[in-house]
DNA sequence: TGTACATCAGTGAACGCGCGTTCACTGATGTAC
DNA sequence: TGTACATCAGTGAACGCGCGTTCACTGATGTAC
């Protein structure tokens, strides 16, 4: 009995908040249309107040849904690269820098992907935003080499989320790569110098 | 015969362009109204199409005079700290995150007000929204202290953007001026070590 | 096991609203003589 | 200096469209006996 057999309604719940997700991330707060999510999950748009009380809680949901499931894959990577003997700060750096982050922002961070629009939403929405910001900065303190002040994962969050904005400003190009790959570099060097070469 | 007589059309042309610049900053891409600008400066909205051929041209233009208009601002600030004996660096990193900018995103950077959503923006807005970004780090260049790396300067401009956007999320409030300031701290400590202590 | 009924998830038409854009028009400004 | 006309900036009604939300309804699922 550890997880209950979901109901159907609750995997449709389930299933909108997914879609959402990756919706919101990839299109932002503005872009994301009742009527298009639910087209998503294959139903009409007239069910969704069913399971949501309005577009705005929706938005709550999903937000703290993208976060999850952003940390969870952060997670994931880290405890590879560990396995591998990299430092988990190095993996932090190297994976929420990667291309692979810059070409995909519906399945990353939702920092990243949505933090200039955050402070202008709904009451509701900033609170779960600031939940989601101080998330990330925990997952930085988590992964803070020896010796380094506990302030600076706040700082290294900032530099993180604004690393990834400029860099897909700039584009999915050349420019935009360069722009990573020294954000990578910079934050490495100053936080782990001598840390482990890559192989 | 510098500067030719505006035409009164030009005038109105300015006029609303400087709205749209602050709006823009201060409610968003997707906030920014053809109506609302239009009431602000008092006329109607049917008048707008004589100045702009589409809301879009507007945002493109709005963009560049809004990053202007904050880099000017900057210019001055560091013009003034370096009468006072301050370093380029210091002054830019704490006007930057200054509570100031914290508060009043509608006069300051257009990057950190509007990165998330930029790489969103059709190709006009988004060519625009990287020639700010990268006026941005050329601005941040200006400031390095002597024998910082250049590449150290769009890693720098990530970290101010990134900061200021965070802070904002977590509120124009004790949390988020904590943000700010940890961020200040860390980034004279790192490349300004011993740098002039304020008076 | 089978029938009758209640519950429930989802449908799709309809609503009010705000937006970007168009356009025929007006009133003021400036020019020609 | 004054009159007649052309140009020009701005007005406001109207358009099509997409959105969030509501609601009467339908068809499927599950329960009672």
């Amino acid at each position: 009995m550890d997880t209950a057999p979901a109901s159907r309604k609750q995997q449709t719940h389930d299933r909108i908040l997914d879609a959402a997700a990756r919706a919101l991330r990839d299109s932002g707060f503005y872009n994301v249309g009742v009527a298009d999510i639910m087209k998503k999950v294959g139903l009409t748009h007239g069910g969704f107040y069913a399971h949501f009380p309005s577009r705005d809680a929706l938005l709550v949901e999903a937000l703290q849904r993208a976060g999850q499931d952003s940390q969870l894959r952060l997670q994931k990577s880290i405890a590879l690269g560990e396995a591998r003997g990299f430092s988990r700060f190095r993996s932090l750096v190297e994976n929420y820098l990667s291309d692979r982050h810059l070409k995909a922002p519906e399945a990353g961070c939702p920092v990243a992907a949505l933090a200039s629009e955050m402070p202008r939403q709904s009451d509701a929405v900033r609170e779960a935003a600031a939940e989601r910001v101080q998330s990330l900065v925990a997952s930085v303190q988590a992964c803070l080499p020896a010796g380094a002040e506990p302030e600076a994962a706040a700082v290294i969050a900032s530099q993180l989320a604004g690393a990834l904005q400029l860099a897909r400003t700039l584009g999915d190009n050349a420019r935009g790569r360069r722009h990573l790959a020294a954000s990578r570099r910079f934050l490495l060097e100053q936080f782990e110098p001598g840390g482990s070469p890559a192989t």
